[in-house]
DNA sequence: CGTCGGGTTGAGGATCATCAAGTGATGTGG
DNA sequence: CCACATCACTTGATGATCCTCAACCCGACG
């Protein structure tokens, strides 16, 4: 019963799981979370830069990294890519193929990470005799609805400050959610993945960076990023002036 | 059996209605369509201007138009409105409520419109217990979720005539898919509305529609749309090169 | 006929994309 | 251990795009 095996397994299993609460097993419990567990596969580790899925695969499985993170991009007709959303642990991963049944974007994993695969079917089979999953499942098709919206929200901002700052701040937000700091953390994605991502220039996000750091709204170093003042990040994300208010600050005046 | 109200139903059921594969009762018949019928209420016709739900209003059910079109938009904290997006009929309104429970957003008749009201709860009730349904729900969030992918395509575009292209032959497929012509139609929007989908000035739209009518792409009058250059218009979408190339054009050469 | 809302057009200037060069870390091979 | 290559990022200069402000047009409607 305790076999080394059985251990290495328990130790996975959605019940000693962190992100339990935030994850399709959210609010089930006993034997119904055990059905569950038992159709979810741990794949090995994931390298940087592998793919789970590619446009035009077929809808097999949905994915949520227990660790790491990842990025879901299109490839527009002339090559480049449209990154569509960053995914950190606990967010589910493939739903872009739920209305066609194949997959319209690509899941590139950022650095090396662990997900589950969830094979489709046999969750919304059990879906159907887990009143509590079916639920659960909607809830998190929704926050990946309203991650989607938000981003539209960045997207739609006019100012490309205001949309840096909107993204840093619902970044740390995301990283809070799933319990690590909303002040300091690590991007895992390139300056040009966030360009991509919020149409802009990659030389514009980096100035972005660089004029909040000299606000001294933040602090960044690489992909190291501190959010020194808070409340002033807030104000930028949400349409504030672009100079600071009481922080008098030269702006390269001739 | 036959009596007037029975008829009066009937002429108003899933199973009547020209919609039906193309939303929820897709791929359902007979006693499982019923279930489905008996909780569908049809509300008395829905006037310009009227809305939905609320933003902060709890999810109490989703609508899917009969006819007329609504937009879904935010507002941001110094008032003005982001359009998240436009929904003819058949598509699902009311899924932002999904991940939190309640709306995140306001849907607003563009028009005179009819609506079909499910209540939610008993959606999913039937839900778990026809799995024709289940696939069908999940398809259609799938689609919902496509379109704001496609929003989003737009967004990133840099150029505002190739976002302008892209919404104009977007909707014409829309248009299609609920059985109307994709080359000839009426939008059902303001050009601010226009304007606030795409992440442009109105102005911007207006110039650009100008545009598109001089380079004879599309024929407008006020909201009155006519696809001329079908072909050119993908063309431009996709980041061809503003001028037209082969059908050199004198520019409002009197 | 006057007004009002929606739409178009024009002029000017700020923002940001582009091109281009420079910096700094990391890794590789001699 | 040091040159050297590479990659991610930063910084600078310039010009096009598109936002802003403003006027104007037009059709609808009282």
């Amino acid at each position: 019963m305790n076999s080394p095996l059985d251990l290495a397994h328990l130790r996975r299993s959605c019940s000693q799981c962190s992100l339990q609460q935030l994850c399709l097993p959210a609010g089930i419990s006993g034997p119904e979370l055990d059905r569950l567990d038992e159709i979810v596969r741990r794949r090995r580790p994931i390298a940087r830069g592998e793919r789970l899925f590619r446009i035009g695969d077929s809808l097999e499985a949905v994915y949520v990294a227990r660790d790491g993170a990842f990025k879901t991009v299109t490839l527009s007709e002339d090559g480049d890519e449209q990154v569509l959303g960053f995914h950190l642990p606990g967010e589910l991963i493939g739903l872009d193929a739920l209305g066609g049944g194949a997959h319209r974007c690509e899941a590139v994993a950022l650095g090396d990470a662990n997900v589950c695969e969830v094979p489709f079917s046999q969750l919304t089979d059990v879906a159907a005799q887990v009143p509590g999953l079916q639920q659960q499942l909607l809830r998190v098709i929704g926050h990946s609805l309203n991650r989607d919206h938000d981003h539209m929200g960045m997207l739609v901002r006019r100012q490309a400050n205001e949309r840096i700052a909107l993204f840093l701040h619902g970044l740390g937000e995301r990283f809070r959610q799933i319990g690590q700091s909303s002040t300091q953390f690590k991007l895992p994605m390139s300056r040009e993945d966030v360009a991509r991502y919020l149409g802009l220039a990659l030389e514009t996000v980096s100035r972005g960076f660089t004029r909040l750091q000299e606000d001294g709204v933040i602090d960044v170093h690489g992909r190291r990023v501190e959010i020194v003042d808070i409340e002033e990040l807030t104000r930028l994300a949400h349409g504030g002036e672009d100079e600071a208010p009481r922080t008098r600050r030269a702006r390269s005046t001739p």
